[in-house]
DNA sequence: TTGTAAGCGTTATCAT
DNA sequence: ATGATAACGCTTACAA
C-alpha cells in the first residue's frame, strides 16, 4: 500500500521546496524550464493529484453542490438529480446527495453537516414534516451565513431565495380541460391535503378550470388523500361510491389505484371513465392502459436549479441580492388512459 | 450576511487561546469550569459548528462514504443507496453518491474526485463500459492507496475487494424450477448479452436448472437483448417467432415487453403463457397484471456493502487483509403473472 | 489550568 | 527563478 503523494514529498524527492512544486504543476511562469519539466514529469509518473480537501480549506470554496432531499427512491427526484448532475459537472462542479426521508430533524442535521464546509450551496426540496410544522429556521441560518439556496418542486414563499417550479396550476388546468374536451362532464380529483403544496396547487387549477369552464364543483367528487399508506383503500372507496366520467390524479400513484378501482367496479379505462395522472415516471408510460399525464421535466428543473444556484456561487457579492423564480413548463402526454379527443 | 464563526473569533472575543477554545467544546477534564461554561455558553449563542473541512484535513477521514452508481433514475439503485445511507448514517458516515452513466471515463473521473479527500471508502457498482473495457486500473489505484472499496451488484473476480451480491444463480434457478413446477414445459429466457455478469450469472441458473430436470436446452427458446434501446422490438420479435409456455426476464422491463408482445400475439397471461421477472420494482408491483418475480433485497445489499466498508475503515491497519463476499439472498414473490403451483 | 506551536496539504505573498 | 512563511480551521503534544 502506497498512500497518496503530496506537494511536501515531491519537494523532498526533487530536494526543491514545496512552493516550487505547486507552481511548477500550475504551470507558473516563473519557473525555469529546466525545473518545471522534470517536477510535471515525476508528478506524473507517480500520479500525484492534489488534495481535494486542501483545495477547499485554502479557497474557502467546495465546488461541490449539495442536494437534500425527501426520498431518493422516488423517480422524480431522481430525474432532477440527473439533471443537477449534467448541468453541474459541466461547469466543473460536483454533486453530494443527502436524504432527509421526509423527517424535519434529519433535514436540519443534513443542512448543518453540509453547511459545515462540505457544500458551496444547496437545491432542496423540502421535507414533508417541514412543511407540517412551518419551521424554517434552519434555510434561514444558511442564506444568512452566504450560503446559495435554490429549492424546487417543493416550495414556500416564506423562505426568500431562488425557486424552480413548475406550473402546477396550469399543469392541472390543462389535464382538466383535456379531459373536458374529450367530453368528461363529472370529473373526480384526487389529491393529497393541502399542506404538501403541489397538491394544494393542482387542486386549485381543476377548481379554476372548472370554473372558467362554467361548472360547478361538487366537493363529493374531490377526495383528499391524507395517509399515503392507505390511499389505495381511500381511492377504492371513493371511486366506488362517486360516479364519474374522468378522473385527475396529482400523481401516478393515485392514478393507477384510480384505474384499479375502476376496473374492479367494472368499469373499462378510457372507454367508460378516463384517467389523467401528473408526473411521467416509469409507471406512467408502461402501465397498461398507459397513463396520459402531466409531465414534470425533472431533469429540466435539476438543470435550472443547478444554473441559477452556480450563477449566485459565482456572482461577486457586491451584485445585490435578487431571487429568481423559475417556472419550467407541463407538458400533457397523451396515452391510452384517456378518450381521444372529440 | 454573518459568517461562520471560527474557534479563532471565539477565542479572540473571550480572550483566551484557540487551544482552549477547542478543548473546552469537547469537554476536556483540563479546563476550568469557569471558563469552559463561559465558552460552551458562548457557542451555543452564536450557534458555533466546526468546519468539516478543517477536520478532514486535521484527522485524514472524512466520515464520508462515496457511492458511484451507472445511473440514479433505476429503482434498484436507489434501494441500494438508501440501505447504504441508513446503515451509513448510524454509524456517524455521511454519503455521497456520484454518477458514472456507465461511462468509463466518468468513472474513473468520479473516482479520482472522491479519492482525493472527499470519502474514506467507496462502494460501487460498475459501469456497464468499464466491463466492456475490462480495464480496471483505476479500482487497483485506489486499493493501493489504501482506499476500501466495496463493490456490488456489478462485480468481477478480478478486483481483489469486499463484495455484495446476490445470488443471481440461485435466484435464477427458483424463478425456473417455480415456472417448471407450475407445468410448463418450454420456457424462454430473456437475458442480456454475457459481459453483463447477473445476464451470464441469471442465463447460467437457467441452463443449470433445466439441466436438473433433464429438460434439453433449446437455444432458440434464448434471446439475448444487445442493445437496450431496441429490446422492446427484439423481444416482440423473440415472442412472435417462438412458441412458449413460460417466459423467465432476467429485468423488469424486459418481463414487461414480453407481456406485451405475449398479449399482442393474441395470448394471455398468466392462463396462456407465465412470466416471471427479476427485481422487485415499483413496476413489478404496480403492472397488471402484477409481476411474479425474484427479489434482490436492493436495501438489504446497500446495508451490508455500508457494514463491509465502515468494518474497513475502522479496523486497525495491522489486522491483516481479508475480502469477504456477501451473498444477500434472493426471494421469489408470487404474483399474478404466473399461473399458480399445480 | 491555560497558552504556544506544529501539522494536515495547499496557495499566495513576500523575500532572496 | 526559487525559497521561506503565513494562512485556511482545527487538534494535540508540549510548555508554562
Amino acid at each position: 500500500m502506497r498512500p497518496k503523494l503530496t506537494l511536501k514529498q515531491i519537494a523532498r524527492e526533487l530536494d526543491v521546496s514545496i512552493s516550487t512544486v505547486s507552481r511548477a504543476l500550475r504551470d507558473s511562469s516563473e519557473i525555469g524550464e529546466e525545473t518545471r519539466k522534470k517536477i510535471k514529469a515525476f508528478a506524473k509518473f507517480y500520479n500525484y493529484k492534489p488534495n481535494n480537501i486542501a483545495l477547499s480549506l485554502k479557497n474557502r470554496k467546495t465546488k461541490t453542490i449539495g442536494i437534500i432531499i425527501p426520498e431518493i427512491v422516488h423517480y422524480f427526484f431522481t430525474t432532477v438529480i440527473s439533471g443537477v448532475e449534467k448541468v453541474a459537472n459541466e461547469k466543473g462542479y460536483n454533486v453530494i446527495v443527502c436524504l432527509s426521508n421526509n423527517s424535519f430533524d434529519k433535514e436540519v442535521l443534513n443542512m448543518e453537516l453540509l453547511a459545515n464546509g462540505s457544500t458551496d450551496g444547496f437545491i432542496m426540496s423540502m421535507a414533508k414534516e417541514t412543511l407540517q410544522k412551518e419551521d424554517y429556521h434552519h434555510f434561514a441560518e444558511v442564506i444568512n451565513q452566504g450560503m446559495p439556496l435554490v429549492l424546487f418542486d417543493r416550495v414556500i414563499d416564506e423562505i426568500h431565495c431562488d425557486k424552480v417550479i413548475i406550473d402546477d396550476v396550469i399543469g392541472a388546468k390543462k389535464a382538466v380541460q383535456y379531459l373536458l374536451d374529450t367530453g368528461a362532464k363529472k370529473i373526480g380529483l384526487v389529491s393529497t391535503v393541502d399542506y404538501v403544496s403541489v397538491g394544494k396547487l393542482r387542486t386549485r387549477g381543476y377548481l379554476e378550470i372548472l370554473r372558467e369552464n362554467n361548472i360547478e364543483v361538487d366537493q363529493n367528487l374531490i377526495l383528499k388523500i391524507e395517509d399515503m399508506d392507505n390511499s389505495e383503500a381511500e381511492i377504492k372507496d371513493f371511486i366506488d361510491k362517486n360516479e364519474v366520467d374522468a378522473v385527475f390524479a396529482v400523481n401516478e400513484h393515485f392514478a393507477i389505484h384510480a384505474i384499479k378501482a375502476i376496473q374492479e367496479k367494472g368499469l373499462k379505462v378510457p372507454e367508460d371513465v378516463s384517467v389523467i395522472g401528473f408526473t411521467n415516471g416509469e409507471l406512467s408510460k408502461r402501465f397498461i392502459p398507459s397513463l396520459t399525464t402531466v409531465s414534470q421535466h425533472g431533469e429540466r428543473m435539476g438543470g435550472e436549479a443547478a444554473k441559477l444556484l452556480i450563477d449566485k456561487l459565482e456572482r461577486k457579492p457586491d451584485e445585490g441580492e435578487s431571487y429568481k423564480t423559475v417556472i419550467v413548463e407541463t407538458s400533457l402526454i397523451e396515452r391510452n388512459s384517456t378518450k381521444s379527443l372529440i
